[in-house]
DNA sequence: AGGATCTTGAA
DNA sequence: TCAAGATCC
C-alpha cells in the first residue's frame, strides 16, 4: 500500500527520467505521481532573449515530456513564479505531498522555504531529497565532526566513505507505470516564442540536449577516460568529458558518472589514473556544494574576510580593461582566445578558466566578483557553487585557494598548454599566420615576422593591455593588506551551522 | 591547480 | 650557456 494517494514531483535541475532520486521516491511512495516543470519567470525574465541555456532546457524538457508520455503519463509544464504555481497546482490536483531535488543556493533555499510554508498551510507535505551530489551537507566530516574547508583531506574522506550503496541508481523503469494520466489539456510544452525567447541556430549549444544527448556524450567519453589525466590540460585536444552542462541541468545523474569513474579506478593500472583524476573533479564539485551550504556568505564575500580589504582597480581604465577582457581583446592571445570561446559557444576549457580568472584579478587588478558575474551570464554549465569556488580559488580569497602570490604567467601558460597555438589560431584568426614561437606574445616578435603574418599590433590585434611583470608586482602590493597584523584570514564562525 | 630569481653544476 | 634545484613571493 502506498504512503500517499497522489504526489507531485517538482523537477528543477534534474531533467531526467532515469536514476532520478526525487522521481524514484515519489513513485515508490505514491499511488499516482504528477511530474511538473516550471519555466521560472523570476529567473528567466532577467536573461537575454537569446540565452542559449534556455534553449537547452527547453529541448531537455521537451524530450522528458515525450518520455513521460510514452510511459503513459506526461509532464505538466508551467510558466510563472514557482512560489505561486507549485502550491496552486498541488491544490488543484489534490496531492498530499510535493517532492523536489534538494537545492543549496541561497535564493533557491528561500524560494523552497516559501513554497514549503504555503503548502503547509494547505496541509500538503513538502519533501526535498538529495539528488545532485553523492554526499551533501554534513555527510563528510572531519574526525572532530566539523565540515572540511580543505579539499585534499575532504577528498580522502569522501573516497574512503563512498560505497556501492551511495552510487546505486534510484528507481526502475517499470515504476513509471505509477505516473498519473494528465488532466485534459495538460502535458504541452510552450514554445520558445511563447516563453519570450528566440535562440538562433548559430547560438545554440553545440552539445545535444536531454538524456539522450548526455548518453551520447558519456559513450563518447568512456574510451577517453583513461587518457583524461594526460589530455585535460590542453584546450586544443578533446580531453574533457564536456558533460558539465548535462550535470548542471541533471540530464545525467551524478551517480551514473561516479559509478563509471569508480569502476575504472578500481580496475587500476594506467586506465585508473585517468579515472582517478576525473573523479577528483567530480569531488571538487561536491566540495563546493558543501562549502556553499555551510558558508552561504561566500556569495558576494571573500571566504577569508581579510581579503575583502583589498582595493581592486576601479574607474575608467578599470572599466575599459574589464570590457576588453570580456570581449577578448586584452592583447594576450591565449586569454583572448579563451574569452572568445566562452562568448561564441558558452563553454570554456577548465585550464583556460583559471588562466583568464588569474589574468582579470592578478594582471588587471579587477574584483573577482565582476568576473564571476560575467561567467554566470555566459557559461552553459554555470553553477553558483562551482563558479564562486573557482573564482575565489583563482583570486586567492577562497578556502583552500591558491596562495595570493601564485600568479599565472599568461605567456608561459600559453607556451605550455597550447604549444603550437592551435587553440589560439581557432579563436583569434587574425594571428593565425604567426609562427608557433611568436603567437604566444606577438608584441615580442620582430617587425618582419609580424608583417609576413599580416599583423600590425594596434590594428588587427591589440597591444597588450598591461605588462605582466609590472602587473604582477602591483598585485603583490595590492594583496599586501592581507598580511596586516590583527586582520584574521579565517571566515567568521557565525557562517557555520545555519 | 605557479613563476621569478638566484644558485649550482655540467657542457 | 643552460638545465635542474632551492627559495621566495
Amino acid at each position: 500500500m502506498s504512503e500517499f494517494h497522489k504526489g507531485l514531483v517538482w523537477l528543477r535541475r534534474d531533467l531526467r527520467c532515469s536514476d532520478n532520486a526525487t522521481l524514484a521516491q515519489a513513485l515508490a511512495s505514491c499511488a499516482e505521481v504528477y511530474p511538473v516543470f516550471v519555466f521560472d519567470t523570476t529567473l528567466l525574465d532577467a536573461l537575454p532573449r537569446d540565452d542559449r541555456r534556455v534553449a537547452f532546457i527547453h529541448e531537455s524538457v521537451s524530450e522528458l515530456a515525450e518520455t513521460f508520455a510514452r510511459a503513459g503519463g506526461g509532464l505538466i509544464v508551467r510558466h510563472g513564479d514557482p512560489a505561486v504555481e507549485i502550491p496552486a497546482l498541488a491544490q488543484a490536483l489534490g496531492v498530499q505531498v510535493v517532492f523536489a531535488g534538494r537545492d543549496y543556493e541561497p535564493d533557491a533555499l528561500t524560494r523552497d522555504r516559501t513554497v514549503a510554508r504555503t503548502l503547509e498551510d494547505a496541509d500538503i507535505a513538502f519533501e526535498t531529497l538529495k539528488d545532485q551530489v553523492i554526499f551533501d551537507m554534513n555527510e563528510i566530516l572531519t574526525a572532530q565532526g566539523e565540515p572540511y574547508t580543505v579539499f585534499t583531506p575532504y577528498s580522502r574522506a569522501w573516497l574512503k566513505q563512498v560505497s556501492a550503496v551511495d552510487l546505486a541508481p534510484h528507481g526502475r523503469e517499470s515504476d513509471l507505470k505509477r505516473l498519473a494520466k494528465l488532466p485534459q489539456g495538460e502535458g504541452k510544452v510552450p514554445s520558445m516564442e511563447a516563453l519570450g525567447f528566440d535562440v538562433p541556430a548559430s547560438r545554440r549549444i553545440a552539445i545535444a540536449a536531454g538524456e539522450s544527448g548526455a548518453r551520447q556524450l558519456l559513450e563518447d567519453f568512456l574510451p577517453r577516460m583513461s587518457h583524461y589525466h594526460e589530455r585535460r590540460d590542453f584546450p586544443a585536444v578533446r580531453g574533457p568529458s564536456y558533460l558539465s552542462v548535462h550535470l548542471r541541468f541533471g540530464t545525467v545523474s551524478i551517480r551514473t558518472l561516479t559509478r563509471e569513474a569508480h569502476a575504472a579506478m578500481q580496475r587500476g593500472g594506467d586506465a585508473g589514473n585517468g579515472a582517478r583524476t576525473w573523479l577528483n573533479e567530480l569531488i571538487w564539485r561536491e566540495f563546493y556544494f558543501m562549502i556553499l551550504h555551510h558558508h552561504p556568505r561566500v556569495v558576494g564575500n571573500a571566504f577569508k574576510p581579510a581579503y575583502d580589504a583589498i582595493e581592486w582597480a576601479s574607474g575608467k581604465t578599470a572599466d575599459e580593461n574589464f570590457q576588453a577582457w570580456c570581449e577578448g581583446r586584452t592583447g594576450y592571445p591565449l586569454v583572448d582566445a579563451a574569452m572568445r570561446q566562452i562568448n561564441q559557444t558558452g563553454y570554456m576549457h577548465n585550464r583556460l578558466r583559471m588562466v583568464v580568472a588569474s589574468f582579470l584579478v592578478k594582471d588587471l587588478g579587477i574584483d573577482w566578483r565582476r568576473g564571476e558575474a560575467y561567467f554566470a551570464r555566459q557559461l552553459n554549465d554555470f553553477d553558483l557553487a562551482a563558479n564562486n569556488g573557482g573564482w575565489q580559488w583563482a583570486a586567492s580569497t577562497g578556502c583552500d585557494a591558491q596562495p595570493y602570490f601564485r600568479i599565472f604567467n599568461p605567456v608561459t601558460q600559453s607556451e605550455k598548454f597550447d604549444p603550437q597555438g592551435r587553440f589560439i589560431r581557432k579563436y583569434v584568426p587574425e594571428l593565425a599566420h604567426l609562427p608557433d614561437k611568436a603567437i604566444h606574445a606577438p608584441w615580442r616578435a620582430d617587425a618582419l615576422t609580424l608583417t609576413e603574418a599580416n599583423v600590425t599590433l594596434g590594428r588587427e590585434y591589440p597591444q597588450p593591455l598591461v605588462a605582466h611583470d609590472v602587473a604582477r608586482k602591483e598585485t603583490l602590493a595590492r594583496y599586501a593588506v592581507v598580511k596586516m597584523p590583527g586582520v584574521s584570514g579565517r571566515p567568521d564562525d557565525d557562517a557555520l551551522g545555519h
